[in-house]
DNA sequence: GGTTAATAGTTAAACAGTTGAACAGTTAAA
DNA sequence: TTTAACTGTTCAACTGTTTAACTATTAACC
C-alpha cells in the first residue's frame, strides 16, 4: 500500500517522538514539580527498582558523566531522600539507597504519574498497545546494542 | 494471550520510552555537538520547516516559557544563524528566520541525523514501522488534545 | 613488597536551559 | 484617552551537564 521513503519515515518518527516527549515531560512536570524535578523522580525510580546502586551505574543508565550524577544525588541527599553508604570491603564504592522519606515521596509522585500515563494508555486496544511496546522494545534493543558496540 | 494489567503496561512504557530517549538523545548529541546542542538543532528544524515564526509560537511548540526561547534564540543569533525582523504592522512582533549560514548548518547536521535514525529504521519491516508510527501518532493526538483542553 | 595502573567518586568552573517576576513598547478595548 | 492585554526582553536563581583536576582506594606487575 504505502511506499513511503526512508526519509519520510525518519521525518515522521523525529516529528512525533519530539512532540510526544515534549508534551509528556511537561505533563509529568506539572504533576510532580512541587516535590521533585523530572530527572530527580527518574533517579528515585531507578534506585527504588534496583534497591541499591552506585554512581557509576547511574551514569551508565542515564548516559551522562559521573560528575552529573554527583550533582543530582547531592541535591536528593540534601533533601534527605537518599542514603550514601561506603562499602567496607571496597572503600571506593558508595552505595545509594532511598531513605524512608525518599521511598514515601517516590511512591506519592509515582502514583500520580501512573494515573496520568494510565489515562492515556487506556484509550488503546490492549492488542494495539502490546504491539506498539513490542516494536518499541525492539528499537530499544537495537539502540542499546549499537551503543555498547560503540563504547 | 497476554492479560497484562494497566500498571504493567504503564511501567513497561515508562521504562522503554525513558531508555530510548536517553540513548537517542546521546547519539544525536554525539553526531552534532561540535556545531550545535540538540535543542538548538530542534529550534533550527522548526524554523526551517515553517519558514518564519515568532517567539511565542516557539514557546507553545516547545512547551516552555517565552523567556527560555529568548535565551536560546539569542545564542543562535549570536552565532549568526538566525534573523530577527520586527513586524512593521504590529511592532510588538519579531519574526524569526534562518540566515544563509543557519540554513546551511541545519542541512549539514540534519543530514547526519537522518543517516543515524535511518540506519535504525531500516532494521524494521515497513509494515511494522508504519503500524508503530500510526499508534505513536494516535498517542500524540491524545496528548495534544488533552494539553489544549487543560490550558 | 613497592611502584605503577586503574577505578570510584568529588570538586570547581563554565555553560545551556529553565522559571518567575519585573519591565518596555505596542496595540486593542472601554 | 485611559486602561487592559499582548510580545518580547532582562535579571536572578536554579537544575543539569561537561571537562579537568584532584583524593582515596584497590589491582597489577616486576
Amino acid at each position: 500500500m504505502c511506499d513511503k521513503s526512508i526519509k519520510d519515515l525518519v521525518d515522521h518518527y523525529i516529528h512525533v517522538s519530539f512532540s510526544v516527549n515534549k508534551i509528556a515531560e511537561g505533563m509529568i512536570k506539572e504533576e510532580i514539580s512541587s516535590d521533585l524535578t523530572n530527572d530527580q523522580h527518574y533517579t528515585l525510580r531507578y534506585i527504588n527498582k534496583v534497591g541499591t546502586c552506585t554512581s557509576s551505574e547511574l551514569a551508565e543508565v542515564f548516559d551522562v558523566k559521573k560528575s552529573a550524577i554527583t550533582a543530582i544525588i547531592t541535591r536528593l541527599w540534601e533533601k534527605g531522600l537518599i542514603l550514601r553508604t561506603r562499602d567496607e570491603n571496597d572503600r571506593r564504592l558508595v552505595h545509594l539507597s532511598l531513605t524512608e522519606e525518599g521511598d514515601e515521596l517516590f511512591r506519592k509522585t509515582e502514583e500520580r504519574i501512573q494515573a496520568l500515563v494510565g489515562s492515556f494508555i487506556e484509550k488503546f486496544d490492549q492488542d494495539e498497545i502490546v504491539q506498539f511496546l513490542k516494536t518499541y522494545d525492539k528499537l530499544n534493543e537495537i539502540l542499546t546494542d549499537r551503543k555498547s558496540r560503540v563504547e
